[in-house]
Order: C-alpha cells, then structure tokens, then sequence
DNA sequence: TATTGGTTAGTGAACATTAACAAACATAGC
DNA sequence: GCTATGTTTGTTAATGTTCACTAACCAATA
C-alpha cells in the first residue's frame, strides 16, 4: 500500500470520477487536469505516466475491501457476516459512487494486461474468501447444505453486483442501501435452512 | 431491423470480436480493415462512419434476445421457462463468445449516449419481461410467493451474468452450458415452493 | 542555491475521415 | 456482339484532431 502526496490522491479520485462519468474513453491527461484545473505537462510532475495513474486507481480500489470480517467477528452468525460484508460495500459505494463504475466493470482493463491481472486477482480474493465463509455457514447449520457453496456465492455476488450496476446506469436515482436491505432479506429467505 | 450486405455483417462481426478481445479501444477502422484485409477508406463504402458500425452492432444484440418464449409454451412451468430463456441465451453465447464482451457490459457505450440509449432500453425490455413471467409463475404456485418478483429477477439475472462474465474473463475456459445447468438446479431449489 | 511544482510551446503517433483515382462489372444503345 | 457509360468497391495519399508525453523555462520555497 503505497502512500500518496496529496495532489496524487486528488489526480487519482479525479481520475476514477471521470472513468465513472464518461467510461474508461474519458480518462485522459486533459481532461485529468481541466478537472484540477493545472497543466497538462503539471500532471507529470505527480505521475510518471498515465499507466501509473491507473495503478494508482487499482490501489484504491483494493483498499475498498472491506475489514468487516475479522477475528473478532467470527463467532457470529454466517449470514450476519455476508450481510455485513455486502453492506460494508455498499456504505463505500455510497459515499465515492465513482468507484461502482470501475469495480464491477473490469473489461475497462481490458486492454492491458499490467492492469487486467490484479484486478482479477482481487476479484477472485474476493469470491473465494465468501465460499469459505459460506462453508463454514454451512457447517453451522446457519446456511442450507444442499446446495454449493459455489453456486450460493454466485448468486449473493451476482445479484448484489447487477443491483449495485443498475444503480450506476440508473445515475445513482435510487436508495441503494433500501434496495440492498431488501435483497440481503430476500436472500436470507432462500439461502437459509 | 436492417438488413446488412454480407460486407457489412462482415464489419459488424470482425467489431464485435475485436471488442472482444480489445475492448472498446480497441475499435478502430485501422483494426476492423485490418481484420478484414481491405484498406480504412473502404470500410467507408459500406458505412457513413464509425457510430453506424456500433449501431450495428447494438442490432445484432438485439437478434440476441431469444425467441424461445411463446404463445405455445405459455401453459408450461414458470420455471422452465426461464430455464429455456437462459440456456437460449446461453447456446448463442456458446455460439458467438465475442458476445459476451458487449451484452453485459453496458458501460462499454458509456461515452455516447446515442449507443447508450438503446442498450439501457434493451436491458429494460429484458428484465420487465422476466418479471412478469415470474410474476404469473407465482399466481399458479410455481415459484415460491413470499418474495417479490423483482428480487427473484435480480438473483437469477445477476447470477447469470456474473457466470458469463466469469467465462468470459477466463476466456472461455470452463463448459458454461454445464455450468449454467448446475446454476439452474441451483436457483430451481432455492426460488421453487 | 537546489528542489518542487507549475507554465507555454512543442513532438510524433494514432485516430476518424476525405479526396482523387482505378479496376471490375452491369446495363443499355447501336 | 460491341462499345459507351455508370455504379460498385476498392486503392493511395492526405487532412485535421486528439492523444500521451517532452523540452525549456520560471517562480516560490526550503
């Protein structure tokens, strides 16, 4: 975790809200610093190229896993836990709406591999850490057993992300935390026995 | 629907699958002319510019919508249905794999709201019509009556897409009928009284 | 006096698109 | 049946714009 000037994290927030408002087309140096309102050539002065800048958005990204799950809390109930996961998520997206746009979009990488690998990496992190969250729910009997743990983190992480992408295109025009509440209740009502 | 010169369908499909494996960046006229072996000029013969290609292609992913739902098959199981629904979408993913890049990633014509429009309103149609299966499903006792409809249509969508786009970011590397299949025992336990 | 962070003025590459021209071929008049 | 003409589909060469990035310079500050 690498720790940025000031200026640095200004250039990479306004870097992530302008892939948000006009796709990853949008996120060039003049566009990166009419945003600030310096120089173009002034932006080299924080980042030695543009690839830098992405990394630099990648990093934030990561820090947006959550901490909710710790050790502390891992007495509790399973499905207590996702919630608190998911809803951690979507406390993050609320407050930096930007970041929905990138997170769950990461064909905007696409094209180069530097920047594609970790953020698959994180992606898959992310996946295997809830299957063994759900394996472990299983065990306790917190979570049904007939169906695998795979399958169920597919469809807590799909749905979650198609509501969290709906919100985006939607231009942010509903409530995502009453929405989320009441697909976290919904799947409750499936996922447990 | 437009009909296209064999020329034509040829540009729009050689697009589609440098999207694929390019992203958006990576559709240029240089590319597509490139992928064809004729010079950039003549691509212009068959289009007025770049846009209409992308309306093309946004026309070809609205042949996608499948026709597997009818006056026929309406009498039979809700469930089964939607199976069919999915698994047509899924045979035609299997089909064309460059597919995938596009349909499920809207962010992709983020940038002109011309291509963005039409998209967004596609996804619409989509899920309006699957909510309204499920909802029929529920007044004859198919699904389960205890969650909205628009919650079941958000775990069955999103979990659908979040597989494909598993394939796709793995490059196709798993056999996604059979894991569709596996996907859809799943949500049939789960949504099913 | 050296460093930091800014400026203006470029550079070369890639982009979508146009101009001008040419070969292949269909069609119509003789 | 043969020539004249028009259309279709391609070519090479070029244009103007936008891009990431560099050079050279300058003011503030440590």
């Amino acid at each position: 975790m690498k720790d940025y000037t000031d200026r640095q994290n200004q250039i990479i927030q306004e870097s992530i809200q302008l892939i948000a408002q006009k796709g990853i087309q949008g996120l060039t140096i003049k566009n990166i610093s009419k945003a600030i309102g310096i120089s173009e050539p002034a932006i080299y002065r924080h980042f030695e190229n543009k690839n830098e800048i992405i990394l630099g958005i990648i990093s934030v990204l990561k820090d947006t896993t959550g901490e909710e799950i710790n050790a502390e809390t891992e007495k509790e109930n399973t499905f207590d836990l996702i919630k608190k996961m998911i809803q951690g998520h979507t406390n993050r997206f609320i407050k930096n709406p930007s970041l929905t746009a990138i997170v769950f979009s990461e064909e905007i990488f696409n094209n180069s591999s530097i920047l594609f690998t970790p953020i698959c990496a994180m992606m898959k992190m992310n996946q295997n850490k809830l299957i063994s969250m759900i394996e472990k729910g299983q065990g306790d009997g917190d979570i049904r057993g007939d169906i695998n743990a795979t399958q169920i983190s597919l469809m807590v992480i799909g749905s979650f992300r198609f509501l969290v992408s709906k919100w985006h295109l939607m231009d942010f025009d509903f409530n995502l935390k009453v929405e989320v509440d009441e697909l976290l209740n919904s799947l409750e009502k499936v996922l447990t026995p």
